[in-house]
Formats: structure tokens, sequence, C-alpha cells
DNA sequence: CTGAAAGCGCTAACAT
DNA sequence: ATGTTAGCGCTTTCAG
């Protein structure tokens, strides 16, 4: 069992006395070679434990087989499924995916994608939060690239999968209008660069249809972190005792202004209700169960990766895919039927 | 802007006027070249929008520059947050990460680090959940590998980085039947191969040594799958209406418990004390919050990296790296005060 | 400090 | 069906 080299290509052919083209032949699949040749081959591998070398063999085709994923965060429960999305694809098409976080900055998106460059993947796929330019300048160099979830203002050409967001904050506002609320607080994402405003505006335009005036103080924005999420919450609830229901337009503030009615003491449904987009899991195991949009994170992840691999030619024509949400309604919303003042009264 | 393919080190030269070794020096940081031919070198380059290609000096150096991670599912909050570790370190050692998911078959778990074999990866971190023969036969090609999270039995020689799940579950029996509790349900994982039974020993030793008789109807043990672990909560609950508290070794048996609860109009905590293994995010957010044990997912992901890539050297001696966990106290868990029949109050 | 040349392991013509 | 050969893009002696 001495420490030796792995082997390569060349100690197998001289092994099963066969030239390396014939090898090379046996496990790339490539042409023809003879039964007996091809078992004697098989088994000089198996005795020398040889693996080909993707180095070698993405030198020669200048593909290396892999893609890059770039995502803000990977603990974000929905980009965990998108990520997990793209895997099962990828598994599917006989890629490997390089993943990394890009924490919303612009200057290490940069970097990440610099480094998939280098390594020469057969694509990327991204939820980009940075700068049009660094993605236009990638374009140029990089096989390809498909947005995922959000795109670049500017960078229209980008094939792109997305879930309808508007539609989703639509069918909340519209459920919310319906059950009688008027007073609907809005916490947005701050525009991280990224998709700005869309829910927003959505949920401006539906309040319109609905004839629903929009109270301008109603609708804050949060920059995508926890605190900044609690805090745009709490601003709202307690600056405004007459809210009587909140729309998240992301789980983190879903998650926050769980939190702060309850700091509060406000019951939910009974004071005010709250409804959000993304329908993560937690949404079902508090209490009372989170009304959600579901957005189907992972068929974003596995369109996306199709789009980007199989779908090269069809690619990028006729805009963006996008893909449907789903109200799932729980027990967080309730109807409004008199005007109770907020004292509260346990 | 003609579509010309990707320069390489030679286009690079010829622009420069230099030969390839100085252009290969600039980029590699290796040698020293002289300031003014440095300037020509990075000049051309841009021009060029020449990357160094990873695949040649990957053959050359015989060094991917990237890691293999392999976790059973990347949507599991635990997991994602082992896999933020990992890529914190690799990024700030300089190591792209090739990320899969087993899902707890071997067979596919054998086939990706295959995948990492062939892609000469410089190492690979693993929840392992597969044969111990096939990691066996990988570490003989394989460059490294480090287990995180769990072991596999029979290959202690591999280094790994583990949570103190034992004393975690001791923390948490500790402080239930200091609370009073005495049937306490225990919802384990059942064997996937790995770390089979830690925690329930733990579980069974610190009642022993507390002098708690073990009720064997009380621990059970349901695959690592929801619904599994639904029937597995929903079992214990229905067919034991005298326990007082359940103890549930992970997140997802907890995520089955608080719903069976639920179910079941269980008040928590009075009907039903519940605290589990894993400090997910959710934990705070039900009603009433949970009480949990926090293992560091994200410090095991970063050391087991570290421990893959900076302390080759140090590597494997001692045994495992253990990281401590810690204790959180929340609501959902009661002192029992007089003993009080289920039959729903309301 | 810089250039020429020899591969790294593999694939793909091109011969045979 | 199988062997020979010429690189793929880069690093690295070895000279100069």
């Amino acid at each position: 069992m001495a420490e030796r080299r792995t082997a390569t290509i060349k100690d197998v052919a001289a092994a099963a006395g066969v030239g390396i083209a014939t090898v090379s032949r046996v496990f790339s699949g490539t042409g023809s070679v003879g039964a007996a040749t091809r078992e004697r081959v098989l088994a000089a591998a198996r005795e020398l434990d040889y693996r080909p070398s993707a180095l070698g063999r993405g030198l020669k085709t200048r593909r290396s087989g892999g893609i890059g994923l770039i995502v803000p965060d990977v603990t974000d429960p929905f980009c965990a499924e998108l990520v997990a999305g793209v895997l099962a694809c990828a598994r599917t098409l006989g890629e490997h995916v390089i993943v990394d976080a890009a924490h919303g900055d612009p200057a290490r998106e940069a970097e990440i994608l610099d480094r998939l460059v280098e390594q020469r993947v057969d694509g990327v796929i991204a939820l980009p939060a940075g700068r049009a330019a660094d993605w236009r300048a990638a374009a140029r160099v990089c096989s390809s690239v498909v947005f995922a979830d959000r795109v670049l203002p500017g960078l229209e050409e980008v094939p792109s999968v997305l879930a309808d967001d508007a539609g989703g904050v639509r069918s909340l506002v519209e459920y919310l209008v319906g059950l009688g609320h008027r007073r609907i607080g809005f916490l947005g994402a701050a525009a991280a660069g990224a998709a700005p405003g869309v829910r927003e505006r959505a949920f401006r335009d539906t309040l319109g249809q609905l004839r629903v005036p929009v109270d301008e103080d109603l609708v804050v924005a949060a920059r995508p972190a926890r605190d900044a999420a609690y805090a745009a919450a709490a601003g709202l609830l307690q600056r405004r005792a007459d809210v009587t229901a909140v729309l998240a337009a992301g789980h983190l503030l879903g998650e926050a202004a769980v939190l702060v009615a309850r700091e509060l003491d406000l019951r939910v449904p009974a004071d005010v209700s709250i409804a959000m987009v993304d329908d993560v899991a937690w949404a079902e195991l508090c209490d009372p169960p989170l009304t959600a949009v579901a957005r189907p994170a992972r068929d974003i992840g596995y369109r996306a990766c199709e789009l980007l691999l199989r779908d090269r030619a069809r690619r990028g024509r006729g805009g963006p895919v996008v893909l449907p949400t789903e109200l799932v309604v729980r027990g967080s919303c309730g109807a409004l039927r008199a005007a109770r003042p907020r004292p509260g009264v346990r």
C-alpha cells in the first residue's frame, strides 16, 4: 500500500496493454472498443483505482462540467429551496454545482463571479444583488447566465425565471380587503438594487383597483436583515395603532411582524391580521398558523438550471419565465367586523 | 465585438510582447517581474478580457482549488447553517465549494463522492449517510476527508467535527427532570446508519444517573422525514396520555411534536412540555417559544473546513473535535406541580 | 528579470 | 477496432 500518486490514463493503458486512446474511449463512451479489450481496460483501471481527471478532460473540451450558483444566503429558507432545485436539475443533467453566497454585497458577488469564470463553469445561475455593470462584463466572457427570482434593471436581455410576485401580492391584498381591511400596513424590502418594488407596486396598484386609498404612512421598507425588519415592523405597529392588517413582503418581514405583535400583546388575528409572502416552514408552526403566498422556490431553481443547460436555444426569448404563486390561507387573518380600539383587553 | 474565443495566456503574451512564462508569473504571483513588464501584461490582459483558466492551472498543479461538500439536504436549517460555515471558511482560504445533497441515499452519496474525486477536489467535507466501505475506498483515492456533525462507525480514523450531542441531551434531560418531569417521551432518529443513538443513549444514561426509571414505551425512533416524525410523535402522544414532557432529538421531531400537540388540543406547556435539539429559527416564533439545545452548526462547518484545508498536519489526532452546545430556555417547558389528568379542560 | 521548452491528463483527428 | 499524435492552457525548471 505504498503512497503512489494517483493513476493516469497512461498507467491504465500500460497495465492493460493498450493505447491511451482506447482507455479514453472506454471511459468517455465515445467510439467503439472490443468487448474483450474493454474488460481488460476496466480491470486494469479497477486495479489501479483509476479515476479520469476532469481537469485533463476539461482542458481539452473547454468545459468543466459544472455550473455556478450565486445566492445571497444559503441559510435563507427560500434560497435554500431554490438551491435544492438547481441541484436536482443539475444532477439529472450530469453537472455539478459550485455554490457561493454573496450576502448582498456587490463586490463579493463580482469576486465570486470572477472565480466561476476562472473555473470555466458551463454557466451561472444567480439571484443577483449587484451592479449591472459587473454582470454585463461577465456576460461577455462567461458562457451564459440565468437570473433566478430577481432581475437587474437594465439587463433585460439576461434570461430569467421569476415567481409571479405581483400576482402573489395582489391575491394577498384582495384577500385582506375582502375580509374588510382598509388600513393595511405594508412591510417591504428596501431596494437592495434588485427587483425594486414590484411587490410594493402591486400592493399600491391592487389597493387602487379596489378603491382603497393608500396611506403612505403605512408602507414602510426595511433592509433585508432581521434587525432592520424588526425595527420596521415595530415602528409601523407602534406608530399606527389603527392598522388592522399587516402584509409582509417576505418571510423575514413576516417573522418580524409576528414577533412585534407578540411583544405588543396584540392578538392575531383578533387585534391585527398578518399575512406574508413566502410560505416557509414555520408559517405552519406559529400560532396561529400564518396565511402566506407560496412562491415555488424549488421550481424556480430547477427551471433556471434547465434554461441554462438544456434550452440554450430557446433561452431569453419572450421575456422572463414567470411561475405562479399560490395563496395559502391559514388562521392569521380575520374578518373585520366592528371597529374596536386597540387598548389591550387581554 | 466579434465572437472570438476566450483569450489564453499565449494571446496575452503575444499582445504584451513577452513570453508566456512572464504572463504566468504575473498572474500566479510566483517569481518576480519588472514593474514595467507587469504593467504591460496587465494592460494586455485587460484589453483581451483574459482570465486564467483554472483547468490549465489545475492540470499542472494537480489541485482544482475547490473542495466538495456533501450534506443530506441543503434545505434543512441545520445543514444550511453548516454549509454557510464551510463557505465562509473556504472563502477566506481561497477555495470554492462544490455542494451536493445525498438525501440519505448511500448510492447517491457514493456517486457524488465519485464525481468529486474526478474533479480532483482538494478535499471533501461530509455529513455521511452511507456505507463505510465507500468512504474507506474514497479515502484511498481522495486527498482528504473530514466528517462533520456525524461519523461512520468503523471509520474512526477519519477526522471529524461534532457537536456535543450527548451533552446537549443531558442538559435537556436534567432541565426537564429538574422541573419535576418523570414520564418523558423521547423522539429519536432511527439509525440512518449514522451516529446511531448517541442522543438516545445520553437520554437513557442521564435518566439513569438521575434515578428516573426509563420507560421503554416512551422512547421511539423515526426516520428523518416529516411524515415519519409526525407519525412517531402522534403515536407517542396518543398512546401515552400520561407523558408530561417530550424531548425531541431534532428539529423535525420537534416540529412534529408541536403539530401533534396542537392537533390533540394539548396546551404547551400546561398539558405537555416540549423541548428539542437544534435551535432553529422557528423555535422562537412558535407559541410558546420552544426551549431547545443550540448546536453550533455554522461553527461545525467552519471548523471542518479549517481542519481539512489548514490543519492538515494536526488532523485526526486526539479524536473528533467536539463543539459545545447551549441550552436555550424559552417558554415551552413547565414545572410539574400536581398530577393532573389530561382530559381536555379547555 | 525573462524566455524557451517540457509536460500535467485527457480527447480527437488521423492512421492503420 | 485500436494505436499515434497533436495539442487544450498553464506552471516550472533551466538557461540566458
